[in-house]
DNA sequence: CCGACTATGAAATGTCTA
DNA sequence: TAGACATTTCATAGTCGG
């Protein structure tokens, strides 16, 4: 009914031959990937058909580019073979490697100007170690000592995109040169996967050079040997994708090293011996982020796997979210009283409203916007057509509805979304914690969406009880509403120095409030952006109150959440970047304490 | 300008079935 | 096992009225 008006788009466009390549480089090594004339002629085809949009080869361009190769490049490589896209491919991988050797330069046209990186420092960085060894065919080693020393550079301040895209790209085991060069071929808005397509292609370039350096010479612009190259370069991108496909996997049941209702027989897991705390460290991020992000993440963060743990085990509602952290995870307790464990439970007055063909036990995740006024009337008036139950169909359509939007019966044929006293209950948080001073009921939605489940959060955290019996020093980073605060004072764990890093104005005024209700003895000092939180403010706070003890922090999670229509750009996105900050800080703190 | 409100899918994963 | 089908998701941008 209300968003499947979407069914004509598909129909203007031709997919048939967009992904040959894509799909070829698929393909095992049992069959040689060549391209057949039958695919160029398909090609052909299509581009006159669409040669209105773009230029006339619009889409072999945009095929190559994909590929990883730079437009210039791909633009020049047509102009000289026209539409085969054997010699293309041919061509372009002769450029790429013609344009590692300087005494062969092309003049084509690539501007170094226009790219603002700080090439000096890259220049430093590749002159201090011998980074150009390739690691990825050793495979990645734990924290190497490239970020470590990219980090240093960074410690003074805050992060460039550039230089997130560089340590990712380090991380994944490319050299700082291949990397460099692909961002200023790639331009700067590049993500990591062209990037890495990009490396991938140069990688085969000089492969073969050293393979066919004399055939090279010799032939350079002619079709000589393509079968070898493409295969070759069929190799290195399946070398890639191994990379790539390493992908960490969603436990199911979401128990991570165990819930208080399900224990597994034996918990254990070793942390080498280095990232064992003090300084202990809790990150935590959305589940369900794009592929990728949580091996990545995970690889910054001294590749401790993730504990994934879905809330609906600890309260009514789910909440699905990945934790890494240096905790010990043996002897953990729960905050009691535990919390209602179903709607039912969480809300009694319901029941009575409950049909019985709405099964839900649990409710959704939390979001930080709520189902419009006009939805619950839509429902409404659905159901007052009929005296008993509805037809299936409504039933249906009902339930997608309440399941997607969290809506609870209120009245006869009522539904509605939470009240926020409501949602701060499920997510263990006193009631009213984010009501008044000034905040307005969406942003309570918003800050509440945002936040940690108390509970969870405090089971993980429990096991700092013993460790630290007089307190400790915390520093909360992107605290919004103060989840981990509250989580340790639920505990009992006195807060002796809490340092609190939140960028919105409301959510310090709700922790400050919270600080001063609860008549804490300790001292909160708040800070706004956490890129002005460099390495010698965070000395100072630290010759003044003493070491961090522990480091919490969930770094923003829009550009990850599944909800996002508008900007899913994964960790390089605008606000989930700030991960890169998220680990900066805590780095320095480790480096600090030692 | 602020706050309430509404419309706006896709991507990843899980489950079922042939 | 592959593919159809089902479920879930810490959101953004725009409008409107005060």
């Amino acid at each position: 009914m209300d968003g499947d008006a979407s069914g004509e788009e598909g129909a203007s466009i031709d997919w048939t031959t967009d992904d040959e390549l894509e799909v070829l480089a698929e393909t095992g090594t049992s069959s040689p990937p060549i391209l057949t004339t039958d695919g160029i002629e398909v090609i052909a085809g299509n581009e006159e058909a669409s040669s209105s949009a773009g230029g006339p080869h619009s889409k072999l361009v945009k095929q190559f580019v994909g590929m990883g190769f730079s437009e210039k490049l791909v633009l020049k490589a047509i102009e000289e073979n026209g539409g085969d896209t054997d010699l293309i491919l041919n061509t372009l991988l002769t450029y790429s490697n013609l344009e590692d050797s300087p005494e062969q330069q092309l003049s084509l046209g690539s501007d170094p100007s226009s790219s603002d990186y700080n090439e000096a420092i890259l220049d430093d960085i590749s002159d201090m170690d011998s980074w150009s060894e390739n690691d990825v065919a050793e495979g990645i080693d734990s924290l190497s000592e490239k970020h470590k020393m990219l980090l240093s550079l960074a410690n003074t301040g805050s992060l460039s995109d550039k230089e997130k895209s560089l340590l990712v790209l380090a991380n994944m085991g490319y050299t700082v040169e291949e990397a460099s060069l692909a961002m200023e071929r790639c331009g700067p808005e590049a993500s990591v996967s062209v990037l890495t397509d990009f490396i991938c292609a140069a990688q085969v370039a000089r492969e073969e050079s050293y393979l066919h350096e004399d055939d090279l010479k010799q032939n350079r612009f002619t079709n000589g040997n393509s079968k070898d190259k493409k295969r070759k370069f069929y190799e290195v991108c399946k070398r890639k994708n191994a990379i790539e496909e390493e992908t960490i996997r969603l436990p199911n049941p979401m128990i991570g090293y165990g819930v208080p209702s399900q224990q597994p027989e034996h918990i254990h897991r070793s942390l080498p011996e280095e990232v064992r705390g003090p300084p202990y460290f809790y990150y935590e991020n959305v589940a369900l982020a794009p592929k990728g992000v949580w091996d990545t993440i995970s690889r910054f963060l001294y590749e401790i796997e993730p504990e994934f743990v879905d809330s609906k085990y600890f309260s009514a509602t789910a909440r699905k979210r990945g934790y890494v952290h240096n905790l010990p995870i043996q002897n953990r307790f729960p905050l009691v009283p535990l919390p209602p464990q179903t709607i039912n439970q969480a809300f009694p007055l319901t029941r009575k409203w409950w049909p019985s063909w709405d099964t839900r036990d649990k409710l959704n995740c939390i979001q930080t916007a709520i189902g419009s006024a006009k939805l619950s009337e839509r429902i409404r008036s659905a159901l007052e057509r009929y005296d008993g139950d509805p037809p299936e169909s409504v039933q249906k359509f009902v339930l997608e509805q309440c399941r997607k939007w969290n809506l609870v019966w209120v009245g006869r044929n009522k539904v509605a979304p939470l009240e926020p006293d409501e949602v701060e209950m499920l997510l263990g948080f006193p009631k009213n914690h984010t009501r008044g001073g000034g905040i307005s009921r969406t942003d309570r939605y918003k800050s509440l969406g945002n936040s940690f489940q108390v509970d969870t959060v405090a089971y993980h955290l429990s096991v700092l009880k013993e460790i630290f019996p007089n307190g400790l020093n915390l520093l909360s980073l992107f605290s919004g509403i103060g989840g981990g605060e509250v989580a340790l004072h639920r505990l009992g764990i006195k807060l002796k120095n809490v340092v609190s890093v939140e960028k919105s104005k409301v959510n310090r005024d709700i922790v400050r409030s919270w600080w001063e209700q609860t008549n804490q003895r300790g001292n909160l000092i708040d800070f706004d952006d956490i890129q002005q939180v460099d390495g010698e403010r965070l000395e100072t706070i630290m010759n003044s109150i003493g070491r961090f003890d522990l480091v919490i922090g969930g770094s923003p999670c829009n550009n990850l959440a599944g909800s996002n229509r508008v900007s899913r750009d994964g960790l390089e996105g605008k606000e989930s970047s700030l991960f890169f900050e998220y680990f900066r800080v805590l780095d320095f703190i480790r480096c600090y304490s030692r």
